[in-house]
DNA sequence: ATGGTTGACAATCAA
């Protein structure tokens, strides 16, 4: 079953690369994020149309999220974090074919210090408590989504700049993600590859793609009950040079069987 | 260079 990650940045103009995408690329299930789209305009019926089945929770102009399962039900499915009051929609969760998918929009936070900087800081705060919950009812569990953070130094083109004082690599954000991934929860591009510069974010700003100065902000962990399944994991970074593209490439991972 | 580009929506906000 191949699961992937995609921050589309608005479906209205995206539909047509994650169609090309859908085909080329043929994902089992695929975590949307930043649909821009309240849900009665949710392409449903197109997506059908491709044999993909979706659960949405969207909202006009910002945020939205996604999971789209190629031939099979999504069960079970959640909205935003239990108990966590937000009225942005950056959360969503399902069950497909008995593997649990929790498909995060996590916020970008502007910069260190601010308002919502602490707004993110809280937010993952009640995402690790909602994963732990997750992990309990569903030891097979995947994680996947736009995390803006990136893990660790490889995982950026300047480490100089991107820097510990820096949002989507302040100390504090990898330290909310390692508290995640302490949960039994793993990073499955990095079971797989271990060289620096692989990106799958670029700034649409100062000719970013063409030059490589991207980041890996865009996740899929697997947890401990799936590790040894996860055989292959991977960015697609052709959908960032199509016409008119999203900033993010899609990321993805393969669990045999 | 407190810049730059894109999307949603119509003067800015968010990323």
């Amino acid at each position: 079953m191949k699961i992937a990650s995609w921050n589309v940045n608005s479906l209205n103009v995206r539909l047509p690369h994650l169609e090309q995408w859908l085909r080329e690329a043929q994902p089992d299930v695929v975590g949307i994020q930043e649909t821009k789209l309240a849900d009665e305009k949710f392409p449903d019926a197109v997506l059908a149309g491709l044999g993909y089945r979706s659960v949405f929770s969207g909202q006009k102009t910002y945020n939205g999220v996604a999971i789209l399962a190629r031939e099979r039900a999504l069960d079970d499915v959640q909205m935003g974090i239990p108990g966590f009051e937000d009225e942005q929609k950056r959360a969503i969760a399902a069950t497909v074919d008995g593997v649990r998918i929790v498909n995060l929009y996590v916020v970008n936070g502007q910069d260190v210090g601010t308002d919502k900087y602490a707004y993110k800081l809280r937010w993952l705060d009640a995402v690790h408590d909602w994963l732990a919950v997750e992990l309990a009812a569903h030891p097979r569990l995947v994680v996947l989504g736009d995390f803006n953070i990136a893990p660790d130094d490889r995982d950026v083109h300047d480490p100089a700049v991107w820097n510990d004082t820096h949002i989507l690599t302040s100390t504090a954000e990898r330290d909310a993600l390692r508290r995640l991934q302490a949960l039994g929860l793993h990073d499955a591009f990095r079971l797989h590859h271990d060289q620096a510069g692989i990106f799958s974010w670029w700034d649409y700003r100062q000719a970013a793609f063409r030059r490589d100065l991207g980041l890996r902000i865009d996740l899929t962990l697997v947890s401990d009950a799936l590790r040894g399944q996860a055989v292959e994991a991977g960015i697609d970074r052709e959908p960032r040079t199509w016409e008119r593209p999203s900033d993010h490439s899609p990321a993805w991972v393969r669990l045999e069987g």
